[in-house]
DNA sequence: AACGATTTGTTCGTATGTATC
DNA sequence: TGATACATACGAACAAATCGT
């Protein structure tokens, strides 16, 4: 009564999903169907769609239907290693590698030389408008998008020596070993910043995201410091949140036997 | 030309808001007003709109008008910190406290004795369906809701004496210290795991969150060990998305200065 | 390769309800 | 109370994507 139709519509199609009537992949009734089913119009009908659709709970498919969506099973990427450098840890990347054993595959780092500001000079504590170097990569996992990263280096890296940073190719064993082995530039900690926000249009793009803005991705910002204490880099990765979590492990840990995504029984409030 | 009408109607708008032309907090024209700007039906503006509303730009408030969202200012939680339990660490909330310099509150908190299975048994490296004392508050910042947090903990540890985790109030010094001088449980580390869901109906109602479930909520969980390497406590927090950023340290990392939100500038991508 | 049937996507018009000022 | 503005609901028509024949 209080609720309007469409709501009601929608709630019961919820209800049928998360009791399991309605499995994941598993075809809803067609709009038609559906209309004389609750004796309702068809845009009455969208409009319930479209809610259920907004949740993440279902999505549609031009000329074939409207389906419950597929759970997907998270990559797990461990944001915790060791700082100094050794095994190319600081490097996020090769801690997704080793966590997931998948593939990797990275296109070649489009490299920039360029005024910034905001965030990115904030972060290395560098005036506005200097210059520096950013190198951008799109990452995959067995072909599929799997992150996007831009890592931002202070120009006076590469007055120093390190002409590595301003060629477009790989840099072999990591950017931290050839800073530590050329430039005595070791880095000793980063700092990790998690948040969430809308994909822009090429994050979307890139990911394959529905063109609404309901997946979320994580920003992660790593800000790694040398010895003397300054910034000595800024690293922007960008994931989408439906796929995959983080983990962050502090003072003493047992080796992870598995992970499960997010909480089906943990959900306990009220 | 390829996209529909409503697409270029919120693409405008869009721009508009990102230009900055809009600023936030403004109000957009009327539904009619557009419409006749665009030369579009009312329908069409509205659908530009709900487009719009997904992505979080704008809201609507019923009888005054379409608004470009307030930016908000996120809090900051340090997941890293020290591991050993002493002045308190390990506990999230604490962490949250002297990151924001704000004054919290939090509900008694409301105990419950259950079966568990599921992700919790599986943290808690426990069988399906064993008895786990659950305490759960509600916590919040100058009278903002905040999060939502469930501590599991094993029955063992009431039978071995800690008596005050079945008891519905707050314990003094915090579980780390209680355990740690009651019962030699000492907490000697922890793995956080960071996962993005969208909110279920309770945290939608107390993080008043828009009613269709736009805005994502982070859910922390963080397990516990003992010095025997086993698991002692299961902490699940939920967060909203849309105000929360989360910090990582590792190795030797100066003292934060000051945080920003989500980048601005740093968003490079192509 | 072509066509028709099915299904969702877009756009219009219209009417009425509800919240706010 | 009235005016304004958004919310819900109906009906209709055509477009576009998909699939099987």
């Amino acid at each position: 009564m209080a609720n309007p139709m469409y709501r009601q519509i929608a709630e019961d199609l919820r209800l049928k999903i998360e009791s399991g009537e309605l499995g994941h992949g598993d075809q809803l009734p067609t709009e038609i169907e559906l209309r004389e089913k609750y004796d309702a119009s068809r845009n009455t009908v969208r409009d319930a769609i479209k809610w259920l659709m907004t949740r993440g709970l279902v999505e549609t498919r031009p000329g074939q239907g409207t389906f419950v969506v597929a759970r997907i099973e998270p990559y797990v990427t461990i944001l915790t290693g060791e700082a100094d450098g050794s095994a190319g840890a600081g490097d996020i990347y090769v801690n997704e590698v080793k966590a997931t054993r998948r593939t990797p595959t990275a296109t070649v780092p489009r490299v920039e030389i360029q005024q910034i500001a905001g965030v990115v000079a904030e972060e290395l504590q560098i005036a506005e408008n200097t210059t520096v170097v950013s190198r951008h990569q799109q990452r995959s996992i067995d072909g599929i998008p799997f992150s996007l990263q831009t890592s931002f280096y202070p120009m006076s890296l590469v007055e120093r020596g390190a002409i590595k940073l301003i060629q477009a190719e790989d840099i072999p064993h990591g950017a931290v070993a050839y800073l530590r082995d050329n430039l005595k530039v070791r880095q000793v900690g980063y700092r990790d910043t998690v948040t969430v926000r809308a994909p822009d249009p090429n994050e979307t793009a890139f990911f394959k995201l529905p063109d609404d803005g309901r997946v979320a991705v994580y920003e992660i910002r790593r800000t790694a410091f040398d010895q003397s204490g300054h910034p000595c880099r800024l690293t922007v990765s960008v994931y989408p949140a439906d796929r995959n979590q983080f983990t962050v492990n502090v003072g003493e840990v047992p080796p992870e036997i598995l992970t499960r995504p997010a909480s089906d029984q943990s959900r306990q409030h009220q």
